[in-house]
DNA sequence: GCAGAAGCCGAGTGAATACTCAGGTTCAAG
DNA sequence: CTTGAACCTGAGTATTCACTCGGCTTCTGC
């Protein structure tokens, strides 16, 4: 329950339900809308999504489900503005860090993007759970999916640049491995304590060049990796 | 929300709740149960564990909300029940598979591994949902996580005994990537057709055996890898 | 073939909860 | 200061859904 739709009332055609109902005129109700913002991450953080109630947020974030109800159509549009928040930014990380530079290899541009997406998620501790837990709405799940989606694209992009000699089926699949990969890895981190942290951080740049090795080894390596040697050797197309 | 528990009227000291209420005693009940398990397992897998109702799960499969109930104490108990169902298989399979034996090298025992657990994951369509699904009660999301530890602890046990050079929370970090590497492209794969299916099972291997020799380099291999210096060293205690 | 047990049914119960609304309070413009 | 708009409140409403229970049907042992 409770994922389906509970708003059997209005019926009135389906609107975005993505915006809030009415914007905010004075400073008082704008502070009251990001209050309600952070403690519903917060809630469905702790909680999940389906096990935290509008009543309990409100209450939590010192206001009324009134009040809540006055900005926030419904229940989802409280987990669409909080995917918001994250979506937009986390692409642009995409967009400036996954990109097909000249002189940019693996070595320099894996640690680069799994840096950048930690040091993210570090500086925003709701975004982890909320795009990839495992409590959240379909709305927040779809929009985790087209996230990964984003990467997936650009991954592939980099690929068809850098490797032209691969099948687009065989690369949209590297594509996809590696996007899973840095994903779950990530979500893995975020759940450790900081010292931790640092060290899985690295085993991720090592599981993503390692299977990049593997799966598509360099072309102009005359040591083809069977069993034997990885070979970083010196590599500097600069 | 439904996850939080709905069960307000007994209250009566929570037994195991694990187990069937009553043992059936007729194959004709014995067949209703297991009509249930099937259809509730479907039907989480379809629309989430939350989403799902005992009234449609009953509907479903063609009987009562009186028949289920007469046989399961609640709704979790159903949850349970579907988890019993493959928990010990899986087990199983992790004991008879991640083993330390003298002669078998990574290179034989991820496509061991990696191909049995598609295997059975392919034999049990509804296993992956069930266990790895992002919309499980939470009694499943433990099963699933218990499952977890128990391949990272066998994983570091082999790890342990073929390079007793390894520091052992470094063994246990690359245990707890490599087994988490394997859960989540092997959910991946269980969401593909099956022509693309078999291509990622290979991406699997390769990417287990890819960080493998990214992150613990073989010993006695003269040209050490890492970005870092792993402090693997000839350190030889035999 | 019958009595009692096992099994089955589904309308009904009660608790949980998303969302409303009538009435009050605070602000800002004139 | 006044007035109307923006804002706030929380008890109440409508709905969903896990679970019960009394009555009925089917089986089984004698």
């Amino acid at each position: 329950m409770a994922v389906v739709a509970r708003r059997p009332k209005p019926a009135t055609a389906t609107p975005p339900a993505t915006v809030l109902r009415r914007q905010p005129r004075q400073a008082r109700s704008q502070e009251r809308i990001e209050r309600i913002l952070d403690t519903a991450e917060q809630v469905f953080a702790e909680i999940g999504y389906d096990a935290a109630t509008t009543n309990l947020i409100a209450v939590e974030a010192g206001t009324s489900i009134g009040s809540l109800y006055e900005f926030f159509p419904n229940k989802e549009a409280l987990a669409s503005a909080l995917a918001d928040r994250y979506l937009a930014a986390i692409g642009r990380l995409y967009e400036t860090l996954i990109v097909d530079e000249p002189g940019v290899t693996p070595e320099v541009m894996v640690p680069r993007v799994v840096g950048a997406l930690d040091a993210f998620y570090r500086d925003h501790p709701g975004a982890v759970p909320l795009l990839n837990g495992r409590f959240t709405s379909p709305e927040l799940a779809s929009a985790g999916a087209n996230l990964q989606r984003a990467m997936v694209r650009r991954i592939d992009a980099v690929i068809a640049s850098k490797r032209p000699d691969l099948s687009p089926p065989r690369r949209l699949l590297v594509s996809e491995v590696i996007a899973e990969l840095a994903r779950s890895l990530l979500v893995l981190s975020d759940q450790m304590p900081l010292h931790q942290r640092k060290a899985m951080i690295h085993q991720i740049e090592l599981a993503v060049l390692g299977y990049l090795r593997e799966s598509v080894p360099d072309p102009d390596d005359h040591l083809h990796t069977g069993a034997d040697g990885p070979a970083v050797d010196a590599n500097m197309p600069s």
